[in-house]
RNA sequence: GCCUUAAUAGCUCAACGGUGGAGCACUCGGCUGUUAACCGAUAGGUUCUAGGUUCGAAUCCUAGUUAAGGCG
């Protein structure tokens, strides 16, 4: 795997890049759609890739449990399985260990859990979420890691840290596959100085990309910024930066003009499942009453097959009626307009402009 | 014509003679490395009508209205 800068914003300092994967070209910045089951929830891997996007996510945690890790290395890997022949990342267990923390317990040996869906016992060492995520396949894998939430103290802040840099370590002494390659994870919580020596500890072992983890956790949108002025003179030049589980159009402007080129997100995909559309003016709430009757476009101007052949009329009966429909039209829509938001980043990057479209976009957007 | 049963929120139904609730629908809010086609909130009532019994009636009694079923 190969990344290229192609031209760095006088303006902003962000870049335009490529990274080459064994699954095609991926250019950045770059938004990637979840499909934590190896599927985006209600598209088929034709619908995503008519969004535009190159590479999507899948989850270490959740195919380990189910179907689990061997079987879909018996079905040809998580390509092969899924039918998807772009690039795939995989998110190493990391964010359940912290979402899922009423079920689990965790040490400098790994996290020992329950699981989910039956209570059973298992436990994630950084060896064996390697060997998990080699086996899955993926072209980029991240680095087993503990996220925290905001509000803990330094302390526990350090000690998540220290933990994460402990499994990288360890998670950069296992072998993956040729075409697989492992992006390491910074933490730190909200404190400056541990973000600061986080990532220089970590860019060491970061070889083709870097993620920024514990951001976006319930934080103040501020507070977020800031750890990003943080990090953003010590970013690597020549690799990309991914600021893992951010995906509002707000927080990915803001984050690109401050060195970002990569993001994950659920939240496209959710908030379509429950009714919103994401908009150049913010989100939308398609399933509340006044969209009865309104029978334009989700978004006027947008090029996806949503909005080319639907209305929000229409979009709300499917919605209220409980119709699958609904939610996959929004999702193709929301996963639509965040790849038209980078198609938009990168061409003001082209044109050393990053920061006077930046004013511009969020003068229209309302968070 | 007679008999039986029923009538409570928009709908389907709870509520011992003792402060009328739930689910769904409606309206709105939330969702950020997915335990999420999810979660939450607001609103919504002359308990069919008129009398009666009772300290107190959605609840018991009488009559009526409407509906369903049965008998003629």
């Amino acid at each position: 795997m190969k990344f290229e800068v192609l031209h760095t914003c006088k303006q902003s300092g962000a870049k335009i890049g490529k990274l080459y994967t064994d699954h095609g070209v991926i250019d950045t910045p770059v938004f990637m759609p979840v499909g934590t089951h190896a599927t985006v929830k209600g598209l088929s891997p034709e619908e995503v890739k008519a969004t535009g996007a190159k590479i999507m996510l899948s989850n270490t945690y959740h195919l380990y449990l189910r179907p689990g890790h061997e079987l879909v290395e018996q079905a040809g890997g998580l390509h092969k399985f899924m039918n998807w022949d772009r690039a795939i990342l995989t998110d190493s267990g990391g964010f359940q260990v912290f979402s899922l923390s009423s079920l689990r317990k965790i040490s400098d040996e790994g996290m020992y859990f329950n699981s989910f869906l039956d209570g059973s016992k298992h436990f994630f060492s950084p060896e064996k979420v390697m060997e998990i995520e080699r086996a899955l396949g993926a072209d980029i894998v991240m680095a087993f890691d503990e996220c925290t939430a905001p509000g803990i103290s330094h302390d526990e802040a350090r000690s998540a840290m220290e933990r994460t840099l402990l499994w990288l370590d360890r998670c950069s002494k296992i072998e993956l596959k040729s075409h697989q390659t492992m992006f390491p994870i910074i933490q730190g919580n909200m404190y400056a100085d541990l973000r600061k020596e986080s990532i220089e500890r970590t860019l060491p072992y970061a070889k083709c990309g870097i993620a920024i983890g514990g951001l976006s956790v319930g934080e103040e949108p501020r507070v977020m910024y800031d750890m990003l002025d943080v990090l953003q003179p010590l970013l690597p030049k020549d690799m990309p930066t991914y600021l893992m589980g951010v995906g509002t159009a707000d927080y990915i402007v803001e984050a690109v003009s401050r060195g970002v080129d990569m993001f994950d997100c659920v939240l496209p995909t959710r908030i379509a499942r429950n009714g919103s559309a994401m908009t150049k003016n913010g989100f939308i709430t398609i399933r509340n009453a006044p969209y009865k009757d309104d029978f334009s476009p989700v978004e006027e101007g947008c090029d996806c097959y949503c909005c080319q052949n639907y209305s929000r009329a229409y979009i709300r009966h499917l919605i209220k009626a409980d119709e699958i429909m609904g939610g996959r039209l929004l999702s193709i829509h929301n996963l639509r307009f965040l790849a038209r938001l980078t198609e938009k980043i990168r061409e003001a990057i082209w044109q050393d402009r990053l920061l006077d479209f930046k004013k511009e976009f969020l003068a229209n957007y309302k968070a």
